[in-house]
DNA sequence: ATTACTAAATGGCGAGTAG
DNA sequence: TCTACTCGCCATTTAGTAA
């Protein structure tokens, strides 16, 4: 599945024209090449072009055996409301609402933030001095996977591993929440984590558990807001 | 010509989905309902859905009588490429070239130049204070007038007018270029000139004819780099 | 109400070919 | 070579309709 079963011969050939620079200056391209470049026959790309310049979307002039073609002002058009659309679709931030409850760790996160290397790594990213603790969600509903799977692949913010003569510690990517609508966290995704899929990990400037109250098993709630690009893209 | 032109039924489909939500969560909505808004029949509607699902782009749910639909990542494919070339063609920056003779004006210009408000205003927008001058340039080749209207479009540095009790003085727009590929100026689009559409008005902080050695008739070139969409769009 | 089948119609594509 | 015509076929769409 790609872009080109998306679109119409007519949409294959404004695009392609507008992308080889049809939009300032020209093309000088013939129907042939034009054919194989957007995988249509020639006697297609003939016609298609005829009925484009009929309708004002593209003008030709010639220039010897070949056209110079440009496209016009209304042909921009639909292009340009495609861009539109995409760009608010895949660059407007969405947010992921996750649900879980707290539980007591076995002191892994504690352990890391205690490491000076990571103590000032994550100083340094993150703008604040974490609590020496985190604290462990474990998610729930049926889309947890899914939902955890995509913040990890949006998660923006980078704190590399290191090794010293005893042993390689890994990296984590972290990327800021909301927690119960209230408070700014940080939710971490350690590189080696002994926690399954539906387990994340939250740190944050103050010691949240006393923050919200919170004992094993109550409820919090984390929100992220994210462009789909972040997301979705490679 | 709109968008809907280019598009496949596919395509309508895949981004009309993107557009309103399916990316995170799935959308619920009817066959019918989606015809309407797409311009197709409700039949090609449910013939399409069955289709994208048999090859993993959608993935469909029930819930009583209408779908609740989702883009997979591999429907989301083909939406994500066309993103990026559309993101690539409009918002790279393309150059446009002028060509034009350098003629002496009426003074208009130096005279605009000299009024308080409209050399402060420009200091405070260009970030440097102009030469008292105008460089006049009446441009050549084929292309002049619709090149000069694309830049015109472009120009994204805007001068309020004003008024006092005597008469109201008309705003300007503006945009950088380069002079034969060497100086950096500024061109000037004024709201109330005397100049025809094929000569424009070039200030800089420094005395072009000077700098260039330049006589009534000479050539210059102008350059100017700006994204399509600047031009293009509303 | 829905969805989705079958059958018929439309219209778009490409092969052949002329200029 | 090139472009663009005619024509036949097949894709895709819609209408009718069942479930």
């Amino acid at each position: 599945m790609d872009a080109a079963d998306l679109l119409t011969v007519r949409g294959k050939i404004l695009l392609y024209l507008a992308e080889h620079g049809a939009l300032v200056g020209g093309l000088q391209i013939s129907t042939v090449k034009l054919a194989e470049e957007i995988g249509v026959s020639q006697q297609t790309v003939s016609r298609t072009l005829i009925e484009l310049e009929k309708q004002g979307l593209v003008e030709r002039s010639g220039a010897g055996r070949t056209w110079i073609i440009k496209l016009t002002e209304r042909g921009l058009k639909g292009l340009l409301e495609m861009h539109t659309i995409l760009k608010k679709t895949f660059e407007t931030p969405v947010e992921i609402e996750l649900e879980g409850y707290v539980f007591t760790g076995l002191g892994e996160g504690a352990y890391y933030l205690q490491i000076p290397y990571y103590c000032r790594k994550f100083e340094e990213k993150l703008g604040f001095k974490p609590y020496p603790g985190t604290l462990n969600i474990r998610l729930l509903g049926k889309d947890r996977i899914l939902k955890r799977f995509m913040i990890e692949k949006a998660a923006n913010i980078v704190v590399e591993g290191f090794s010293d003569e005893k042993r390689a510690y890994g990296g984590a990517k972290c990327i800021s929440a909301v927690m119960n609508d209230q408070e700014e966290v940080v939710i971490v995704f350690a590189e080696r984590t002994h926690y399954p899929k539906d387990v994340i990990e939250v740190i944050s400037p103050i010691y949240l558990r006393e923050r919200f109250k919170l004992k094993d098993g109550d409820r919090v709630t984390l929100k992220v807001r994210t462009p789909p690009t972040d997301i979705w893209e490679d």
